[in-house]
This record gives C-alpha cells, structure tokens and sequence, in this order.
DNA sequence: GCCGCTAGAATTGTCGACAATATTCGGGTC
DNA sequence: GACCCGAATATTGTCGACAATTCTAGCGGC
C-alpha cells in the first residue's frame, strides 16, 4: 500500500501518464496487436505534443511492447509461439532465485500477507468453481509478491517494470483455456510452505518447477493447436 | 561476425549514436559516476539538439546507467555495494540459464568457436602471468558467446544491451583486484566442456557456481575493505 | 552567526515547425 | 495483365523557442 506515494493519477510527468495510459491499452488489446502507432494520431487523441508522446513510446519499445524501425515507427509486438516460450524461459531463471532470495530475506509480515492472499485465491476458486481465476490477474499477484519479496531492487525492476507487461499481454494475445488453475493453485502452495521454512532450495525448485509446468502447458497447446 | 550488418559508424539514427557514444563514455569513467548530465553542454559538445540527446538519455536509463528525476535531470549512476550484489544474483539466475539452453541449442561451429576463444585466453593468460586478463574485456567475451549461444532473444537483450554496460560499468567503479583469473578460467573450461557434452543440467551448474564464486569473492573483498 | 525567505538564473519539460525518409498511388512499358 | 518507375503524400526525425520548475545567491531577521 502506498509503496511510492505519487498522486494516483495526476502529478506525474506527461510521458509516464500516456506510458500507463499505452500500456493498459496495448496489454487489454486496446490497440491491436501488430497495429502501427501513429505519432500525430495519438499527439492528437490525448491531447498533447509529439515531444512527450515520443518518449512514451521509447519505453513501451525498452519493455518489448512495441518494436520500432527507424524512419518507419512503431509497432504494437506480436509475439509468436517462439517469443513466448522465450519469455518463460527468463521467467523460470529469474522468479526461481527470485523465490530463493525471498526465502531468505522476506519479512514475517510480507509472508503472512502472502499466506493471506493464497487464502483469498483459494476462497475465488471455490467460488468460480476454480476454472477462470488463474487466467486472470490474480496469478500475477503471487507473483508480484514474490518477487517483490526477494528485496533485490534490480530483480523487482526486470520483472514487475518490463517483463510483466509482456506476460499480460501475451495473455490477452493468446487467451491460453488451460485447465491448470487448481494444479497452479497447489503449487503456489509448495511454494509459500518453502518460504515460510526459509528453505531457499527448495523455493527455488519449486518456483521453477511451477514455471516450466506452466511453460509445457503452452508447449502442449500450440502443439495441439498446429 | 557482422550480426547486425549496419555502417559500424555512420547511418544509423542520431540518438543510436549518442547513445554509444555516451555510453562508453560512461563505463570507461570518461564521466564520472554521480557527475550530472547536463543537457544544453552535451548537446552543444555533440553538435546536435536536445530532442535525439534527450532519447539517448532515456535508453541510457533504461540500462540503469542512468539515473532521472522529473524536473531535476539525469545523474550517471553510481554503484552500491548492495546494487553491485543484485547484478549477480541477477546474471547468476539468468546466465546459468543461458547456459542450459546454451547446451542444447548451440550449434556445432559455435561451440567450435568458444573453444578456439578459450585456447586464445589460455594463450594470453600463459603471456600475462594471468593476473590481469579476467578482470578487462576477455571475461565478459566469453559470457558473451555463451548468451549468444542460448539462441534466446529475449535473455540475449537482457543480458548484451542492458546487464552488460551495467557490469563493465562496476569493473570501472570498483576495480576489483581479484585474483581469480587462473580459476575462472578453469571454471570457463567446465562451462565448456558440459556444453560440449550437450549436458544442460551441468552447464548450468557450473555456470551458476562460476558466477557465484565471483559473487562471493567482492563479498570478501568489501568485506575486508571495511 | 545561523536560518528562512525572495528574486534571479539556469535547467528541464513541452510545443510547433521544418527537413529527410518511407509509403502510396498513378502512369508507362514490356 | 503484370511489373517497374516516379511524383505526391504522409510520417518520422530533428530543430529552435517558450513555459514550468528547480537550484542558487543574496538579503533580512532572529
């Protein structure tokens, strides 16, 4: 809560408003995947100039949510198959140590509000019959968490300022149906039991272990897909 | 070689240009960490305007070479021993994955090359009394070809153009003497050989063990600096 | 002598206009 | 009819100037 007090929505710099603004757009398919993003165009529909506009956009290009070519301009990413096991790929090396170092440097607090949020998760499923949740953004929250948990700022920025993005995204791109939700739910669980021992080893494995299931689940549905 | 084929000099974009320029700069100590980046010197000591100038900046925060604040401007980083420490949990985690996909996608010429890499720095090490070598460019070669070899983009962007000025960055601050060369270069020869093998498991063992023991060595080392 | 306040200067943020490049559409030729 | 070429158009890249904010220096008061 409050962990950067910024006005919600106003205060900050223009470029960091149209940042949000295009991110939530391209991630909630807004914009369409692989559509062109025209300078004078959105200069126009939010109002403002081509300066702040063109600075926005050089961070959706740092995050990989748009490409750009010289001359030419940017594109929202369409992420292909290979793309997205890619980005799994990172994903597993970097939340596993990310996992380790939590174990190890999370707080009592942060952990017992970790408990509490696997508890909600849980309650959602019974609710939902457990079959949508995970889908959505609340997977991403225990993720949040965890890394967040590691204490290692450089880890915190990778994931949760520029590779999250993409996940969201490639969520709404593809919609993967995946029947994993109960299975993700029990292995969410190995993983905070780790923790809460302090057994780095074992939170890593599992964390990795949870990302690759994850990872051959997508492999599995493209193969059935193709 | 020529992996990119552009002008190595000319043609590219303006703020591609400062934005190498800069950054060399800035690793090699040219200018000095926590020194501010005056916008209206640097564009006048480039000979260009404050637009493309002010892009490059934005990428060079993107690196983390950089640090902004709104309204205030952009201060070249400087290095604590607890950021120095996250970069190497970081790369632990995503080059040992590097590593293991290194293993299993590299091809067979590249393999060949990364040994011929390693023969020139046993060369040099023999010439040098190895104390020197490991601590410049020669290590970092290495690390290189092994990202490279992962045949992941993703992990390759990570690490090429945004880790790696972080990490040549700190050998400038910092300086370590460290006289690991001998057995980092052992250590470099295990990586090999596991990949060699086509046996991910252990490439990326010894990668993370390689990367931790340096990791551990600065531990020491600041410690009995204090 | 030290602190707070105010006016000035300098820097960053933003804007609109111009130049260079890419795309598009039409015409011509094989 | 298909392909290639060239002019027109639109977009990106770059620039200089203005506005807003921050830092600095000097003054006055305690």
């Amino acid at each position: 809560m409050a962990a950067e007090s910024v006005d919600p929505v106003e205060s900050r710099t223009i470029p960091d408003r149209i940042f949000s603004l295009l991110t939530e757009a391209i991630v909630e398919g807004g914009i369409a995947p692989g559509s062109k993003i025209s300078e004078p165009e959105l200069a126009r529909a939010y109002g403002i100039s081509r300066g702040p506009l063109r600075e926005a956009i050089g961070r959706l290009e740092a995050c990989g949510l748009v490409v750009r070519r010289a001359n030419v301009g940017a594109r929202v990413v369409t992420l292909s198959s290979t793309q997205l096991l890619e980005i799994f790929h990172v994903r597993e090396a970097l939340e596993g140590m990310a996992a380790r170092l939590a174990a190890l440097n999370m707080t009592l607090e942060e952990i017992a509000e970790l408990r509490d949020l696997l508890g909600q998760h849980s309650e959602q499923i019974a609710r939902d019959a457990g079959h949508a949740y995970f889908q959505r953004e609340g997977d991403l929250d225990f993720h949040y968490r965890i890394v967040k948990g590691s204490h290692n700022g450089r880890m915190i920025e990778l994931l949760c300022n520029d590779l999250y993005h993409l996940v969201r995204l490639y969520r709404y791109q593809f919609g993967m149906p995946s029947k994993r939700g109960p299975q993700a739910f029990i292995e969410h669980g190995h993983i905070v039991d780790a923790i809460e021992r302090r057994d780095p080893e074992m939170a890593e494995l599992m964390m990795r272990s949870h990302i690759r299931a994850s990872r051959e689940n997508v492999e599995r549905l493209l193969r059935d897909a193709r």
